[in-house]
DNA sequence: CAAAACCTACCTATTGGAAGGCAGTTTTCT
DNA sequence: AGAAAACTGCCTTCCAATAGGTAGGTTTTG
């Protein structure tokens, strides 16, 4: 099938929300993307506020179906942090573009309760990945000088967060690298 | 003196880019809160682009100075990086509000380069604090398990900037305590 | 008096959105 | 099977509200 109408918005809203922000873009941006006039767009989404809650609850089931396979294959707690590693890095596009969730958070006033739960629930997820993730590292030693596996966790994915706005500062994914080095270096490769 | 109408508008527009991000506030807004006409701002910033610099600016010179003034005074490297963090809990505004670098950086797209560059002398400044604090707290022992002064505050920054997104996610300052809480752990109390 | 500060009155472009039409497909009823 | 009804996807036209900004006049103040 030739990419329907609303998956192309979707996916035009979301490039657009995560390298402008939510406040940023408009509905003539989005009709110009795809191809399709400005009032169009209401028949798939009556609502700017509805379409962001479309954008992030795809956004949620992606990394729910993504992270829930690969958790699946089981492997070591060090690759499994390094995963989580390497997946914030590439959603960065080389420091132009930030998690939906890290844009989402600072428009968040603009925003519908909706969405904010959403990312709330997003945030709740992917904690617990990571916490699982130290937890196990700590058991099969994959990575070095875990304490507590909760307090990781929540620093982990401050650090991801910060680092991805480090590298849009100034446009260049070495900043990223550099924040997560010394994460990185507990991570015990074999 | 009854503050200037000059420092009033800076004071509107800083809260409303903190609180809204910089898409989501408007001359309209500032006129309402400083009790102005709407063109009346154009006296003192004739576009909002000028406005977000001397935002910027008034933001630099003010962290500028104050570490100066704190650094002149030379505790422990350990005190030093806690009132960094201190500083940055206190932005916070119980997770209202983020710092203005955060922000700008999220809403770089709508601002002119000026602001950018200035975004980025910025965190180039805040870094070299934090990595002399380090630097300072590795010898005179009041930072433990100090590796690399450099990567540790190009990591510290990070941890700041996404634990303030996590306090504002969930407007909850624990989430704030709770993501920078091991590396406060790694500060010796005496 | 002159400059600074602020006003009213406009302006143009853009915002998100409403209303209704229309061709093509699918479903339902007889 | 065939007509009628309903739905889908997109269109054009229109709209009120708001965006940032300009022009020029009036008030305030050093």
């Amino acid at each position: 099938m030739p990419t329907d109408t609303k998956t192309a918005l979707l996916d035009s809203a979301e490039r657009a929300a995560r390298t402008l922000g939510f406040d940023g873009f408009s509905y003539a941006d989005l009709a110009e993307d795809v191809g399709i006039r400005k009032a169009s767009i209401h028949h798939h989404f009556p609502s700017k506020a509805k379409l962001s809650v479309e954008l992030m609850q795809r956004y949620f089931d992606k990394f729910e179906t993504m992270y829930n396979e690969f958790q699946a294959s089981s492997s070591s707690g060090g690759v499994q942090l390094s995963t989580v590693i390497d997946n914030y890095r590439a959603g960065l596009d080389g420091g132009k573009s930030l998690c939906l969730c890290v844009s989402f958070t600072a428009s968040r006033e603009s925003l519908p309760p909706e969405v904010s739960q959403l990312v709330r629930r997003f945030r709740t997820m992917i904690i617990g990945w990571l916490e699982d993730a130290f937890r196990m590292g700590h058991s099969d030693g994959t990575i070095t000088h875990v304490q507590d596996p909760t307090q990781e966790a929540a620093a982990a994915l401050s650090l991801f967060e910060g680092a991805q706005l480090s590298a849009r500062a100034q446009e260049d994914i070495a900043l990223f690298d550099n924040a997560v080095l010394l994460l990185k270096s507990r991570i015990i490769q074999n």
